[in-house]
DNA sequence: TTAACCATGTAAAAAGTTACATGATTGT
DNA sequence: ACAATCATGTAACTTTTTACATGGTTAA
């Protein structure tokens, strides 16, 4: 699924500006596009281009004017087909293995300072997802299964938040039992 | 940590070739990079122009020459800094949370069939997974704690995979008890 | 007055993948 | 014959990030 298809999904649950689709990619952790204006702004232009969105002008008094816009019947079409293509296998970016791969160089009171400092990362950062997940406003709920898709999504990253934890644990320990 | 570290870092525990290189890269599946000829080749160029590593040209006779390369004082020395740097946070791209976001547009048939057709692939790349961890030739093991902590790392991924197993039967359940 | 918000777009740079280029050897 | 392995490197392309460019409003 590529960035396009999940814009296409927000402007079929929503009327949305290329500013609001920004906001939404900086807040959804679990999207892997950071949303910059060369992504948003450009991929909009190609759906709209491709006749798969449609956008609506709003002039206003104060501020630059708005370009609403919204997934057409042939756009929602192509994010089903979408949806339903076989999903590309998770993958991980995690640059602390490759800091524990070559700790070979350090002594076991650096190695442990290491697996420490990750350790209260993680912890914060599992923190701040709980957070997020309690205040966060956004919510796609047409309907009831949809609000519980939804919860399971942003769950996903606690839980491999979590994983972390349980792991570095048993490595901890693991290197404990072996002494010095 | 970026590519040239962890070259850098395989270097300090063996004499390689960039061919041999390339070869850690395809097998490892924890090294974020494909260790295609372009990424390898010149990273080791570029390591050889700061001084980082050495080469040795050694001719054969039916095959091409080989360059050995070995990381200097001066590329441990970088290699240790690298490793005790921060880590990046992990980021994972998980390309079914999108299909799952959008599944709205499904039948529950279709997201149910949705559902199902991931689990297969995720249990088929845990059994890989596990499958290759076993057959694996490379270790690195200068000492048991470095042997201890290889075996962490490939673990790590299996430990993921199994992680979404189990997350993906809570959604099944979910989504279940929520009834048609 | 300084920063944040609103709102859109383009240009340049960096990172990553795929393909091109060469060429002998070994196994099926 | 055909594919795979060994062995090195470059060129073209795609993707992603960062920076440039503009400019009014609102709140501390």
């Amino acid at each position: 699924m590529e960035l396009k298809d999940v814009i296409l999904g927000f402007l079929d649950w929503k009327e949305l500006t290329g500013y609001e689709l920004k906001g939404l990619f900086a807040s959804l952790d679990f999207l892997p596009w950071s949303g910059n204006n060369n992504q948003i702004y450009t991929a909009l232009l190609e759906l709209e281009k491709e006749g798969l969105v449609e956008k609506q002008v709003i002039q206003q008094e104060k501020t630059p004017a708005q370009k609403r816009y919204k997934a057409t019947a042939q756009g929602l079409a192509r994010l089903k087909e979408a949806v339903q293509s076989g999903a590309v296998q998770a993958e991980t970016k995690n640059d602390f293995l490759l800091h524990l791969l070559w700790s070979h160089c350090l002594s076991k009171e650096e190695l442990t300072a290491l697996i420490d400092n990750y350790q209260r990362q993680v912890e914060t950062a599992l923190a701040m997802c709980r957070e997020k997940i309690k205040r966060d406003k956004v919510h796609m709920q047409r309907s009831e299964r949809e609000a519980y898709v939804f919860d399971a999504v942003q769950e996903h990253e606690a839980l491999l938040l979590q994983t972390e934890l349980n792991w570095l644990s048993k490595l901890r320990n693991g290197l404990a039992n072996k002494g010095g």
